[in-house]
DNA sequence: CTGGGGACGGGGCCC
DNA sequence: TGGGCCCCGTCCCCA
């Protein structure tokens, strides 16, 4: 073997991972194989860790400094992958990272970060009731949800619970374990150093964060075989991009299946919010501004997509609390303050409300669709301001000549299902048959045929009723969940998560 | 090609 | 906790 690059008359040698090598060669693939050799080559990234040799990643935590391998921080941790990318190593130089690969710390203590990456190179996590709400503080901010769920695991494995629900909960756990490990290979053991410890699966109590310490007692938590962490986590870094390549929950042991948050850019509807705004304006230029709504006529499998978004956005939003509270110092604040940090990204916030608003940019969750052109958005102000802005001509300024213009002095001009106003001037400038005019917003009320309302009944006094078009007219038996805000124009359209980048 | 404006997304924060 | 407002950044369109 040399070591070669691509260029001039040799070829680069692919590694056998690509599905052409797998099938054109059989494998000698006896699980204990597999299960020696990744022991091995995990034991030995750890002694050269030890040694320091070929350590290419420094990590300073409050001044102390951590050597390790950057691939496998990359594959271990959606934070560091984040960090170490190429991309973005190339384009621009975070405030973190120097040129010879460093991070820098200060939400965490040294201790907490040994330990992590102990368990990121031993696959064995050193929890203590005094620990594991730093080292899930952590993990949070290193994105690794794998170290999240054990911390979760072992929280609720210290709440007090009933003998008989302690017994039954244990033996059915123990049974589980038995059943699954040829489907979870990398299944953990709970090592319980206190056999009177209570193990349960209830979720822990929103007093979790100033919990008494004195009812958690020292465990470790352990892979079936430790050594395969690394290898195990780098195999599971293909499939996400930010989750931090943990093992899912089904692979723990005590895990119950709500942490459906586990690996949740392994799913198709978390795109990226720079993907979804190409998206979405790659379809706004094919079809600006349809007046049909597709939301009601989608055909059945986008439906089904649309409710499949919404449940996986449900269990996100179900796992939050336990997830993102973070105490530390951010930014530049001088006092130590609770925030809330979003699983997905670095991003930190004060209130778990906005949390909740920002985790739409990750869960693509759109639950306000305009009646007009069915574009969707991630709040009601957005909506609210589009609607006013494109269908209702609300700015008081002349389209075409851009000078201000009062209600009474000005036209509406309709334009598909867009509105603006112009002046008079422009107006004569242009054409009146060229244009299709209206006298004013007021005027809106006054159409018979815009004042149908959700029921098909004349609505009274509010302009609102323009948002449902004619075309929409046809589709109202399907529209059965329309919610109104009675404060606004708008009729707020309660539906399913979805966008259109499904299509 | 470039600059300005519009539309939109997202964060902070107040009520 | 949700709604709403303000502000800023980004992207796209158009002159």
């Amino acid at each position: 073997m040399e070591m070669v690059t691509d260029t001039g008359s040799t070829r680069l040698y692919r590694p056998s991972g690509e599905p052409g090598h797998q099938q054109a060669q059989r494998w000698f693939n006896a699980a204990d194989i597999t299960v020696a050799h990744q022991s091995h080559l995990l034991k030995q990234l750890d002694q050269q860790r030890c040694l320091e040799l070929f350590c290419d990643c420094s990590v300073i935590v409050e001044g102390h400094l951590f050597r390790a391998h950057r691939n496998v921080l990359f594959a271990s941790s959606g934070y560091f992958r984040m960090l170490l990318s190429p991309q973005s190593l190339d384009r621009d130089r975070r405030p973190g990272l120097s040129d010879t690969a460093s991070a820098t710390f200060d939400a965490f203590s040294p201790d907490t970060f040994a330990l992590i990456l102990d368990f990121i190179y031993s696959g064995r996590l050193g929890l203590s009731s005094h620990n594991v709400i730093e080292v899930m503080s952590a993990a949070s901010y290193l994105q690794m949800n794998s170290v999240i769920n054990y911390c979760k695991t072992f929280i609720k494995s210290s709440l007090e619970i009933s003998v008989k629900e302690e017994e039954e909960e244990l033996e059915l756990n123990l049974s589980d374990q038995e059943v699954s490990p040829l489907h979870n290979p990398h299944q953990l053991r709970l090592h319980q150093q206190d056999a009177q410890t209570p193990v349960g699966s209830v979720s822990p109590p929103p007093a979790l964060w100033t919990h008494d310490g004195a009812h958690l007692t020292q465990q470790v938590f352990m892979l079936k075989d430790p050594d395969q962490a690394a290898p195990a986590l780098a195999a599971r870094a293909d499939n996400s991009d930010g989750g931090g390549g943990g093992i899912s929950p089904a692979h723990i042991g005590l895990e119950e299946a709500n942490t459906g948050v586990e690996d949740p850019l392994d799913t198709h509807f978390t795109i990226s919010a720079p993907e979804r705004r190409r998206s979405r304006r790659g379809a706004r230029r094919s079809a600006p501004y349809s007046t049909r709504s597709s939301t009601i006529n989608d055909p059945p499998e986008v439906q089904e997509a649309r409710s499949q978004k919404a449940e996986k956005a449900e269990e996100l939003y179900a796992t939050l609390p336990t997830i993102v509270g973070v105490i530390g110092q951010f930014h530049n604040d001088s006092n130590p303050t609770m925030r809330f940090k979003c699983p997905f990204c670095t991003h930190t916030v004060k209130r778990k409300a906005d949390l909740k608003r920002h985790l739409r940019c990750h869960t693509g969750e759109r639950p306000y669709p305009c009646q007009a052109c069915n574009k969707r958005f991630t709040r009601l102000e957005h909506l609210r301001s589009h609607f006013e802005t494109i269908h209702q001509a609300r700015k008081l300024v002349c389209r075409k000549c851009k000078c201000p213009v009062t209600e009474e002095g000005s036209h509406v001009v309709c334009e598909g299902t867009r509105r603006y106003r112009m002046c008079a001037a422009c107006i004569q400038k242009v054409g009146c048959e060229n244009l299709s005019m209206e006298e004013g917003l007021e005027g809106l009320d006054e159409e018979p045929a815009l004042l149908l309302g959700v029921d098909g009944e004349e609505e009274g006094d509010i302009p609102r009723s323009w948002m449902m078009s004619m075309e929409q007219e046809e589709d109202e038996d399907d529209e059965g969940d329309l919610a109104e805000d009675s404060g606004t124009d708008l009729i707020i359209h309660e539906v399913d998560d979805s966008d259109e980048e499904v299509q």
